[in-house]
DNA sequence: GTGGGCAATGGGAGCGCTCCCACCGACCTG
DNA sequence: CAGGTCGGTGGGAGCGCTCCCATTGCCCAC
């Protein structure tokens, strides 16, 4: 040690003149443990490289002090945030069947509890939002980004990518995702549920699909097509409609197939919600559900056990995708350099009264 | 100027050797535009005192690097953090009427836009992350709280009175809350459903709360009875069962009233889930709604569009309310001392076809 | 006994800001 | 013309950490 300050090294003498009501710091800490700043430091940051000793001396001066060490201050030296954003486009949110928003943050949440990282939530309404977030991404503010909702020209992604930023989406944009993602699988949940239908020996199954410029509607109706196919029956333009995920274009989209197909026996809808919309036009029109049209939903929502009848749906596992979304971020903000990973979960379908 | 490091103060030299691929410094920004870091932190902060001159060329120099703040180094000094954290105990909130959580977290975000302040979201789901959030507050690492959906006996707004946090809550705990909260007028919507029965000829009506020993529930029973007693009826127990808020709950409700007081013709439910649930107890009894019993719901949330009739609801204005919680509580940050607030702000009745 | 290696340790330097004090010059006053 | 006043300014100090280097003491091999 260069001698500079003619500091007197002697045994440990508690605090010195501690200046306000401020919380106890690193060099406090050390003072009452009788040891040095850098050693502190190791034994918080749990370093092999410590005595048993002083990590037991350490450990009981934090513990009686209340230590709990500044974050700012470590970021500013480390540029770690211990924080990441969970990015939510608001206009499509609102399209989501009810629950998923908040069972999207319950995984979030869940799957951080333990690793001390603090979860910010953006909300991204117009254009200025898009830039301020830019901005602040480049600016570094946060470790990692969850991404929900994603639109396939959407720029966010993009920015994510070329940020570099570790960053992990809720569905994909195209088949194609470079970044990494977890979704569930529409294709394999949509081919259930028309396999269902086909079992009931229903002949002229029609589907609504939702906006198709988003992977998830596709992907449905990939699963409604492939599901008629491998069955050796014909996938027909004309038992197609397209609507955006709404009640109202539910109702509207049913009322073009009552009009085109009259004949029609059994509906797949993209969602709980426009499945609520085509069964209020299927009523409308005189139609018995499930005994003269079935009817199923997709996303299991609060409102598929409130219709009347009870709507069968397909299930995916949000929640569990929240969780695995932080388990790929944490991965990727521990090894930046990592391949970008892609995980695609089970959906299940939930049988009720209307199919 | 004391004269402690031999170097030239010549015109700005632009930016001296960068380390890495670091973002600009305040140092560079103020080199760049020939001025000195005091002058360019006052810019940046908006201090009055600074010329013409130098502002422009600040901003100039802020512009060209694309400057921006270091947030940690700021905090450091500062000890504001510019966050502030938005708490929801997760078994509550799963109580709630759908939208309400993305409502409120919509009307907190859009009303934070232009804050700069960021948004945390902790949710809270037993014990250890209650502990877990008072160590985390009492290290003041947020400017404020918003709490949501607070119980009677809920010991974080205890907490948080007592570390004099800045903090608002969604709904109080009792008459007598202390803190500045935002609530709905839950007596006052009650109030206008029962007129609305008792308008419509309604002689026995009955009602469904909530647990008692939460405050909106204590309120929506309150005005239950106002309304009853302003119309010179009586208040009778038998026409009073508690329910959780739940579904299940609104179902065994109804059948034990429906049990008890056979001639019932009306029901207030104080949610829409109750309601849901007391419909389906009515139509298994053999009941049609609204023309043997009429129902009203609490909430006017998703579900209430859905059941078969649309229930008639009373409508809070969720958005509003999260909105005005971040008012408060930035008058509040920005005023440390002042008097805690109480809002409440109207609700409305939606009338559908239940009653 | 001497030298080398190694684990454990202390503490200086420095992260990027804000705060504050000293200083400068222009302007006003007596 | 000396002596204030006051808006504007520069930059040192310091916030509480981590990083890293120098130093220490110990053990083992030669």
């Amino acid at each position: 040690m260069t001698p500079t300050a003619p500091r007197p090294l002697g045994p440990p003498t508690g605090r010195e003149e501690r200046r306000g009501a401020g919380r106890p710091t690193l060099e406090e800490v050390a003072a009452l443990a009788g040891v040095g700043r850098g050693t502190v430091s190791r034994v918080i940051n749990g370093s092999p490289r410590v005595s048993e000793r002083a990590r037991a001396a350490v450990e009981r001066a934090v513990a009686e002090l209340g230590y709990v060490p500044n974050r700012a201050a470590r970021t500013l030296v480390t540029s770690r945030t211990d924080a990441i954003a969970l990015v939510v486009p608001e206009a499509e949110a609102r399209l989501f069947s009810e629950p998923y928003f908040s069972d999207i943050i319950s995984g979030v949440s869940a799957e951080l509890a333990d690793s001390d990282l603090q979860l910010l939530l953006v909300l991204v309404r117009n254009q200025r939002d898009r830039e301020r977030l830019s901005a602040y991404l480049k600016a570094q503010r946060v470790d990692g980004v969850l991404l929900v909702a994603v639109h396939r020209d959407d720029p966010l992604p993009t920015v994510l990518e070329d940020l570099r930023i570790p960053s992990v989406l809720a569905g994909r944009r195209g088949d194609q995702e470079p970044l990494s993602y977890v979704a569930a699988d529409n294709a394999g949940g949509a081919r259930m549920a028309v396999r269902h239908l086909l079992r009931r020996g229903c002949e002229r199954i029609a589907t609504v699909t939702g906006p198709l410029d988003m992977e998830v509607a596709q992907a449905r109706l990939g699963g409604y097509r492939a599901a008629l196919e491998e069955a050796g029956r014909e996938y027909r333009d004309e038992l197609v409609e397209q609507a955006d995920f709404t009640e109202q274009g539910g109702r509207a989209a049913m009322r073009a197939l009552l009009e085109r197909v009259p004949e029609v026996d059994a509906v797949f809808c993209a969602s709980d919600v426009m499945a609520a919309g085509a069964l209020q036009s299927l009523r409308a029109a005189g139609r018995r559900v499930p005994q003269d049209v079935a009817l199923i939903g997709f996303d299991d929502s609060i409102v598929a056990r409130h219709t009347d009848p009870a709507m069968t749906s397909v299930r995916q596992p949000i929640q569990e995708m929240g969780r695995t979304m932080v388990r790929l971020l944490l991965e990727e903000i521990a090894e930046p350099g990592r391949a970008r990973r892609q995980v695609v979960l089970a959906t299940e379908l939930v049988v009720r009264e209307s199919a």
